[in-house]
DNA sequence: CGTCGGTTTGACCATACTCAAGGACTGTGG
DNA sequence: CCACAGTCCTTGAGTATGGTCAAACCGACG
């Protein structure tokens, strides 16, 4: 099995070592890579949830459809997510999934989850952190939808992804990769297409942020953390000062 | 120890039978009851997270503070619920948590979610199932800020709450005790407290909804659903059907 | 070279915000 | 029993943020 293979393993390991049943139990979620198209759907919104899935390459969002035609993008997800987490709890799954790029997924079964619950009470503990973190991406949005400008949003937007990729690929400073057209900017963020333009061509005005293509370059990052109001905080792995806590005085532990 | 004291265990019963270890792992979660008065805080937003909390009696919210004065609720939390699950990955709490009346809390340290996990599969399932129920009322809430008018927000919010009433007390219909404030649904809705009055006196010359204090009262159910474009599949509890799958074939468990 | 998706820009409009004043009700102390 | 403060709600007038519609543009790609 080839590294590229096994993201999840290579995720968990950042947060606590693998003994060799655990790093099956995780290496079992992706077995079955799939190579997709860009808008490719993973899952329909109603549909029974058979499956959950690990996004091994490429960019996807989970989304609602809305009776006139518009939808809610409500997650974006990159590579090493586990995908509908949060669908868990009801048999049918509650969101759309649709893939933002091309990419590679390994769908595996409920029951691999609910094997971890019973085997590895740490991969427990990393899957519900996971879960809590998407969980806090989500509070964080909704923050953003209430409270906030669309100037705001969309900077704070911004300052989201480029920390959530800067976590997996720590060389990236003042200039990344977005694959987002303004319209999925838009949905995301609760905003008309249009606006989304207006709002970049005043950031580009003043010299924020420059979007081309689906390149963003950032040439001040602290003024531009500022106008978002962005704070890093929710965004923080604490996942491993979490294990430590378990593994000091949790004698009971493996 | 009385049956009040033991929300928990009543709510859990309802998912799957209990074993008596399973029921005493519950019931160390509401050993430590407290009273606690109406805006009392139970935590802050950026605090150490030493406990969580069950909700016993009383409604609570989270919410983030914003720079301006002005907050957004994240969530409202019922008798039953427990308080924190979100945020358990990160060490430090994201949100703040307020009394929105007086009640009855049980804090409880982490440690004890951790000893679930390391006990009861089918906690840890259940729990799980809980947290991603709650994920799926802040999704709802995301499309309700980002895709709909204030009409239907308002709507739509006084449809969830009278589900999730409904769901502890089925007997409620048309009637039903919600104790916020305007200001507190504006908090919610991401609109001003002037706009939810313009709002309500709106549903109610159309003889939609009628709110008197705290007493809300919607003449014709039906035709209210249909103002908020309300679906309920995002609360629906297939806890139960969900542990069945475990049950079947995992042998592995218990 | 033409088509197509994505973006930009303008004109106009609507939803919801702000500020401000007044009203209804509750609880308090005289 | 009344005066008062305090909270919550209502209503009005003016404003602003962001939506809609429509046209033009731009670069990629067949």
């Amino acid at each position: 099995m080839l590294d590229r293979d096994r993201c999840l393993v290579r995720n968990f390991k950042h947060y606590c070592a693998l003994d060799e049943t655990e790093a099956e139990l995780l290496a079992a979620l992706e077995k079955t890579p799939q190579t997709v198209s860009n808008a490719q759907m993973l899952w329909e919104e109603n549909h029974f949830a058979e499956t959950l899935c690990v996004l091994s390459e490429g960019w996807a969002c989970s989304y609602r459809s809305m009776d006139d035609g518009t939808r809610q993008i409500l997650n974006i997800f990159l590579p090493g997510d586990v995908v509908g987490l949060s669908d868990f709890s009801p048999r049918r799954h509650l969101t759309s999934v649709a893939m933002l790029t091309e990419g590679v997924i390994c769908r595996f079964p409920f029951k691999n989850l609910t094997d971890i619950f019973t085997t590895s009470p740490r991969l427990t503990t990393v899957l519900f952190s996971l879960a809590g973190q998407q969980q806090a991406i989500m509070a964080e949005r909704l923050v953003n939808m209430g409270r906030r400008t669309a100037r705001e949003k969309v900077a704070h937007f911004i300052c989201e992804m480029h920390l959530r990729l800067r976590k997996t690929c720590p060389d990236i400073t003042h200039r990344f990769n977005l694959p987002l057209s303004q319209q999925v900017l838009a949905d995301v963020l609760g905003l008309s297409a249009v606006h989304v333009s207006r709002t970049f061509s005043e950031l580009r005005e003043e010299g924020l942020l420059y979007r081309e293509r689906n390149r963003i370059e950032i040439p001040d990052l602290e003024a531009f953390y500022d106008v978002a109001n962005f704070s890093d905080i929710y965004l923080g792995d604490s996942i491993s000062e979490l294990l430590k806590l378990i593994e000091n005085d949790g004698s009971t532990l493996r």
